[in-house]
DNA sequence: AACTCGGGGTG
DNA sequence: CACCCAGAGTT
């Protein structure tokens, strides 16, 4: 067994010195750096996520520059990376080892564990990477390269295929470079043993691959289907004074998008007529804390803007108004709120803010 | 154990 | 269109 494990982690290892790829954060072991893009990478695509790495790590060169800084420049940096959680929980935890460790990361899987973010994955990335712990790290890319060489059809979001991908993990790795070995794995993953049409007769573990052996590459990994998509529909108010002011609104509750800002929302049950979205708003706080004079529907189409889970067909209604608006911000300042992709795309459409 | 949380790339 | 991405937190 033992000369199994050394034959993986030896030959994978060597792929990876061969084929890694120069990415920002694969010059340092700071654990502020390594955290950073750890959290930025949480379901993101290298791709994807670089440019805010650099964005974030010109911002902030420390993790006491990033507790100090306001939430809304945090949320700001983030806007159009998803899953907006992750920026406030960063900012949650580097305020947490800024003011109560000192700024000095933890070097414990259990201490990484305590930071706002940080679960397993991460934890183990993290401590293997810049502390050398000896924590396997786990995620899409390990499990597809795990099931496919070994076989296992257990599904990958199940509390078993959880505990058993994790298990296998753990006994794989080369406890005498746990980062680079941990590194290793997911590139591989990344790179060659990818989701659709890997190029398995070049891989190096082809004579060891169960499910190249048994033509189940494209089975595996085994994920169990997921809920089907809702539907929702949003009517975007955007106000305009005669004095050059809209009006921007935070979603302070929970679900999508927490603590961004939008235009004032109506939404409705189905795709509504101008008459209809009048009565609506008749019954909603916008028409009794702002006089609108004039609504003019920006576009017919609905734009249909796709999340994991819900599909938003949006329209987006031009309001014009004589009142000075109470709480209305100028125009020329909308740039400064981190807004949804959603606004924003709105935003560098609409001719009336340019 | 099931749900929720984004946006974008891929075939 | 379905699937996936260097997952975590909540219910």
């Amino acid at each position: 067994m033992k000369e199994t494990l050394d034959f993986f982690a030896k030959n994978l290892i060597d792929w990876y010195l061969d084929n890694k790829r120069d990415l920002p954060w694969r010059s340092t072991k700071d654990p502020y750096f390594i955290w950073l893009s750890e959290i930025i990478l949480q379901q993101t695509r290298v791709a994807q996520g670089t440019p805010y790495y650099l964005a974030f790590t010109s911002a902030f060169g420390d993790v006491k520059s990033l507790a100090a800084a306001p939430q809304q420049k945090v949320l700001k940096l983030w806007q159009g990376l998803g899953y907006y959680s992750r920026a406030r929980n960063l900012h949650i935890a580097a305020k947490y080892v800024a003011n109560e460790l000192d700024g000095r990361f933890p070097s414990t899987y259990k201490g990484l564990l305590q930071l706002k973010g940080v679960g397993d994955y991460t934890a183990s990335a993290v401590g293997s990477i810049c502390f050398d712990l000896p924590t396997a790290v786990v995620d899409g890319n390990v499990y597809r390269v795990l099931s496919r060489l070994f076989g296992i059809a257990t599904p990958i979001n199940t509390t078993q295929g959880i505990k058993d991908f994790k298990s296998l993990a753990q006994q794989l790795l080369d406890t005498s470079q746990p980062g680079t070995y941990n590194q290793a794995l997911m590139e591989f993953g990344a790179r060659f043993c990818v989701p659709q049409n890997p190029n398995c007769a070049q891989c190096i573990f082809k004579y060891k691959c169960d499910a190249y052996k048994n033509k189940q590459v494209a089975n595996l990994p085994v994920k169990l289907k997921k809920v089907k998509v809702k539907k929702r529909y949003f009517n975007y108010i955007v106000i305009l004074s005669e004095n050059g002011n809209t009006v921007l609104q935070q979603r302070t509750e929970k679900g999508i998008w927490q603590q961004l800002y939008e235009f004032p929302l109506v939404e409705t049950t189905h795709l509504v007529a101008q008459d209809a979205l009048c009565k609506e708003i008749q019954f909603d706080h916008i028409s009794t804390l702002y006089d609108l004079d004039t609504l003019t529907l920006f576009r017919e189409n609905a734009v249909v803007h796709k999340l994991s889970h819900q599909h938003l067909y949006t329209r987006f209604w031009i309001a014009q108004t004589k009142s000075k608006l109470p709480k209305g911000i100028p125009v020329d300042d909308i740039d400064q709120y981190a807004v949804p992709v959603l606004i924003s795309n709105f935003i560098s459409e609409f001719e009336g803010f340019k």
